[in-house]
RNA sequence: GCCGGGAUGGCGGAACGGUAGACGCAGGGGACUUAAAAUCCCCCAGGCUCAGGCCUGUGUGGGUUCGAAUCCCACUCCCGGCACCA
């Protein structure tokens, strides 16, 4: 038969055709009612970007492909699935570039809303369009603004004095999140502590809760391992020290309540409360100077200290052990931390490098109160015995001989029959500081009356939103004071209360707090009467997939988490874990780098998509490596998925008119790659999906062959979740009406198809490979045997001794042991 | 220091404890072409070789096993996160 050249594989006008059809036919759009009556609904959530000035870049790409081919794949199954996308707007990052190029936020956001809104569409996601959400909307922020006040109902936001992160340069109070190595994270400059009055919501109330259901939800393993660690819990005694000749006492949190024999000393937290009181007349100066030392000490320095020489003074008071009934001198250091536990320690330099350490630089007794193996009460400490498992407690009076585990909880009941003290747990988790004296976000609804019967009012539900005034002098100064505080015509309210003349909190909610409930918004957008529907919500709530990096594992994941109990506990939705299921995708680097600007290895995507296509360009990503790990990117290696999609073009043509059967090796290498491909794209195991169609491709052109129909056409349903335009357009050349995300179904796999027939063995002697033998899967031992020992190479590794034992793995490999 | 995740050809990466290097990139050779592009075919871990094979090889050193990239123990290095959290 003579063979006609097909017509080459054009990229751009395929995927122009595919999107115009899909948008035409509202393919990936849902309405409200179709929302109400979906039978099959899947929620496949990806993090909205923030849309910067430069558009989308390969990560968030890389991203939205991986979830896209996930939400895609769902949708072969035969779910109806939900695919929204949005833009998380608001932040220090935009505010920061408006600044700088003196752009207003309210029209730099537009435009790049835009270009994004372009560059989604061209990579050929199946968003909902009818379902965005930009977190600057009024009518995005307006809900925001909403929980912020059910929040505030429920008790759950509270405003307090606290010493908060000031960035020096940003001018704005940061998130502990938002410091790394004691700088800001945004401008790195150095960031120091003040204590300003905040919005807190109560996030540590739910320590445990975020804890424990942990073991419920399923999520990467490393992410929740992060969030384990953010939460911080460790289990240990609160316990009492008396203050000699006062009535004050001392509360320290340890976790090593067995040790307290060994507590020679005190430290309190140069911040600690008790501080003035306890200090001696004598030793004020010095207190007060190193007091203050501390307090002027920027975080960078103070974090640098940590590493280095310990530094304290004596207050000159003491307090009592209650378990020896000794005295026992109180210092004031900064290595204790004012912001966990108590503020103060018990010092048990016997047992803990710290306090070891301290001690020695200040000369403090060191007593042993645990001896490890081949130690015992005397043995000297040269440095802190800190083993839980091995040692046994000595110097301690009746407690001695028992393991660390058994004086924990004999000396804590000891103390607590005493009302000295008692069992406590405790967690690193902080509140979660929303204030941010900034200009670009939701106002906080508050009114503040100057009549004390008032204080703190919140805004009526019924004046929402709180419009964020256009502000054209927003550039925030270094008095720590909002912008918004300039605008007098805004913030001069009447309290909503009484009608007196008031002021509103002119400090806007950070950003986590928009994107910590856009999930919850998105099915229920264009509804303007509520935040989101009840019987949406139950019925699309929680999300099935959610899809994002592991750079949120702290901060974004663990606040909607909140945010979802909160409301739960509201009573405004009746779940209270926000994603099912969550995977975190691997980062893509350039040269084994990550991309930076600085370092010139940025890849830019629009010229990459315009000139091989946004199919191949999807598949390239994903071809990189395990989704889950990201992936090095190098320019020349998209030639490799661009060859297999004209290939695969190619052969579908010559196929598309063959009806024969399919070879029936081939069939069984089809079912065999469906097989694969199935349970590996479930998986995101999504490369090795890619180089399973393209083996089985390559067998399928192998020897120039006519292809048959049958052969070809599963190819095309499954390349489609990754090459969803070329996919459509071959399916449509192939004789199909409906589209493959209309009406088609992923395909089936035949096992007894997939099944080989003839397999290859490896015959082994010893373990070392010698030869191959080929027969009927079903082979017996005794044949498989017999067709090894025929190997003339098989034969001349045997004859130095006689066979011992034969081990038969049919299918695979067959060992002669030779002893 | 603690918690994750890694280390396999020139490169990205494959390998239910069972023939290491699938798939792809780069490279080399060839076909077609006036030429280029595109396409197609062959080679491609290292070493030895009587050309049939043999030896060595998955960060290092041990171990378990008929058999280890894979499991166990001890290390080295790299990446990410947390870090004076009592």
């Amino acid at each position: 038969m003579e063979e006609r050249p097909s017509p080459s594989y054009s990229p751009s006008q395929v995927e122009a055709k595919w999107q115009r059809i899909w948008e035409e036919r509202g393919a990936n759009s849902f309405s409200t009612e179709e929302l109400r009556g979906s039978r099959s609904p899947y929620f496949n959530l990806m993090m909205f970007p923030y849309p910067s000035a430069e558009g989308l870049h390969v990560g968030n790409i890389y991203a939205f492909t991986g979830a896209d081919i996930h939400g895609r794949f769902q949708r072969l199954q035969g779910h109806d699935v939900f695919e929204p996308i949005g833009f998380d707007a608001f932040g220090i990052h935009s505010e920061n570039f408006a600044l700088k190029h003196g752009t207003h936020p309210m029209d730099l956001i537009p435009a790049n809303v835009a270009n994004f809104t372009r560059q989604l569409r061209r990579i050929g996601g199946m968003f909902d369009w009818d379902h965005s959400v930009d977190t600057t909307a009024p009518d995005y922020y307006r809900w925001t603004q909403w929980i912020f006040l059910k929040l505030f109902e429920a008790g759950l936001a509270e405003r307090k004095k606290a010493p908060v992160n000031w960035c020096t340069s940003c001018k704005t109070v940061l998130a502990n999140e938002q410091v790394e190595d004691g700088r800001c994270e945004r401008c790195d400059a150095t960031v120091e502590q003040r204590v300003i009055a905040q919005w807190f919501f109560r996030i540590s109330d739910y320590s445990q809760r975020l804890l424990d259901n942990l073991d419920h939800i399923d999520w990467s393993e490393s992410t929740r391992k992060a969030q384990a660690n953010w939460i911080g819990r460790s289990e240990g005694a609160r316990l009492v020290f008396p203050v000699a000749g006062s009535d004050d006492v001392i509360e320290v949190f340890t976790t090593r309540p067995d040790t307290i024999f060994g507590a020679t000393y005190m430290v309190l937290a140069p911040e600690h409360p008790l501080v003035e009181r306890i200090t001696a007349s004598s030793h004020r100066e010095e207190v007060r100077a190193y007091v203050d030392r501390v307090a002027a000490m920027d975080v960078v320095s103070r974090q640098k200290t940590a590493g280095e020489k310990k530094t304290g003074v004596f207050t000159g008071g003491y307090c009592v052990n209650p378990a020896t009934g000794t005295e026992i001198p109180i210092w004031i250091a900064d290595y204790v931390l004012a912001g966990y536990g108590t503020g103060a320690i018990m010092a048990v330099p016997g047992h803990d490098e710290r306090d070891f350490e301290f001690a020695n630089e200040f000369g403090l007794p060191v007593v042993r109160v645990v001896a490890g193996p081949g130690e015992d009460a005397d043995t000297p400490l040269e440095e802190a015995y800190t083993d839980h498992d091995a040692g046994r407690m000595v110097n301690s009076g009746r407690f001695d001989g028992m393991s660390v585990a058994e004086g924990k909880a004999a000396i804590t009941a000891d103390l607590a029959e005493r009302g000295r003290g008692e069992k406590q747990v405790n967690y690193q988790l902080r509140d979660w500081c929303i204030s941010r004296q900034r200009y670009w976000g939701p106002p906080i609804p508050i009114v503040y009356c100057p009549d004390p019967e008032c204080g703190a009012v919140p805004v009526p539900e019924r004046d929402l939103p709180v419009i964020l005034p256009r502000v054209e002098d927003f550039k925030p100064d270094d008095d720590g004071v909002s912008p918004l505080a300039r605008v007098e015509s805004w913030y001069s309210v009447d309290c909503p209360a009484c009608g007196a003349a008031a002021r509103r909190e002119t400090d806007v909610s950070d950003t986590f707090l928009d994107s910590s409930w856009y999930f919850l918004r998105y099915p229920s957008v264009g509804d303007d009467a509520i935040a989101f529907d009840p019987g949406i919500t139950r019925r699309w709530l929680p999300v099935d997939s959610y899809i994002g990096g592991n750079e949120h594992a702290v901060l974004h994941l663990m606040y909607a988490r909140f945010i979802t109990m909160a409301l739960h506990d509201i009573g405004l939705l009746d779940f209270e874990e926000p994603f099912t299921r969550f995977r975190a995708h691997g980062i893509i680097v350039k040269d084994g780098r990550k991309m930076s600007k600085t370092r010139g290895n940025v890849v830019t995507p629009d010229p990459v998509i315009e000139e091989f296509g946004a199919d191949t360009f999807r598949l390239y990503l994903m071809f990189l490596g395990p989704f889950t790990e990201g992936g090095d990117y190098r320019d020349d290696g998209i030639r490799g998925p661009l060859g297999f999609l004209r290939r695969l073009w190619d052969t579908v043509l010559r196929a598309a008119d063959n009806d024969a059967d399919p070879d029936p090796r081939l069939e069984g290498q089809l079912h065999r790659t469906i097989e694969q491909v199935t349970r590996q794209i479930a998986d995101l195991q999504y490369n090795t999906c890619i180089s399973g169609m393209m083996e089985y491709l390559n067998a399928v052109r192998a020897g120039g062959r006519r292809p048959a129909r049958a052969e070809i056409e599963p190819v095309v349903l499954m390349v489609a979740p990754f090459a969803p335009h070329i996919a459509e357009e071959l399916w449509e050349r192939l004789g199909h009406e409906g589209g493959v995300f209309g009406r088609a179904r992923w395909p089936e796999y035949d096992a007894e198809k997939a099944r080989r027939r003839i397999v290859k063995l490896a015959v082994q002697v010893n373990g070392k490979v010698r030869g191959t033998i080929e027969g009927p899967s079903e082979m017996s031992r005794e044949d498989a045997e017999a067709l090894a020992r025929e190997q003339e190479n098989v034969a001349r590794f045997l004859q130095n001794g006689s066979v011992r034992r034969v081990i038969y793995v049919p299918g695979r490999l067959i060992n002669l042991v030779v002893g």
